[in-house]
DNA sequence: GTCCCTGCAAACGGTTTGCACCCGG
DNA sequence: CCGGGTGCAAACCGTTTGCAGGGAC
């Protein structure tokens, strides 16, 4: 059907299995924040088809094979994106909450500058600070 | 002895205790990343102070006050840093090993146009790809 | 046919929490 | 004196792992 995974599959040395193929359609199909368990949540819905621990070890191969980026979210389980649509991040320093920033590009200059000849894959900022939500509820008045 | 450290607690709305001042200065003496079990570990060397449990709680207020920042590494165990030297990082998708990349800054207009009226606190690169060690490693040959 | 992958459940490890005592302000 | 902080140990929860059976190639 989609034979773009398939490929992508084989070019991170990864044979071809329902579960994998499910997995990383999911990512695809859904470029969202999704944690290991509402992944496994999703793709069992219908039937039974991936086990949880199948989950976390495909979404480990896929991350080593650079198709899925991990976001440890502190503390809390970690989201995982296909690495489709780049986009930066802001945290919430009390509630923890993340919230999307659209992308936008650091200055070749400074970034080779500062990177050497390290094999940059890719990149993203995430900025920290206080939420709209814990601003205004923890107002000291 | 240090009075800022006593005075940053107070900003901060957290009681002085001997507990959270030597996590503090603990911290500040040494601006290394450092897992919440080296700090118990460290603080505990000479004779018992603090427990386990207490350096987390504290860590969870540092953290909360803008004192200290988390770096969620990933899977393994957070890090922390006393807020004190801005840095970027680098992360290996591979064995996920953790490099300091140098400071700098990201242009104004990029930031504010991303970032909105959120109230920003402060902001952090993180770069993706393959180590030195895992490029030389797992060349295939 | 050979490995690698999967499922299950148990183990693991970092972090949080309940509760009683203690101490800072 | 009061409310919050601490210590201990048990609970928690996301993630990993050992092992036996099954599927990809």
């Amino acid at each position: 059907m989609k034979p773009d995974l398939d490929e992508c599959l084989r070019a991170g040395g990864l044979r071809r299995t329902a579960q994998r193929y499910s997995v990383l359609e999911y990512l695809t199909r859904r470029p969202i924040h999704a944690t290991a368990d509402e992944i496994h949540a999703a793709l069992n819905r219908r039937f039974p088809l991936v086990s949880r621990a199948t989950v976390y070890n495909t979404l480990r191969d896929l991350t080593r094979a650079g198709l899925v980026r991990e976001l440890s979210s502190e503390g809390k389980a970690a989201l995982f994106d296909a690495v489709i649509h780049p986009h930066h991040h802001f945290v919430c320093d009390q509630c923890g909450a993340l919230e999307d920033i659209e992308w936008f590009d650091i200055p070749d200059r400074s970034r080779k500058a500062a990177t050497g000849d390290r094999a940059v894959r890719s990149y993203e900022v995430t900025f920290h600070g206080i939420c709209g939500r814990c601003t205004k509820s923890s107002t000291t008045h």
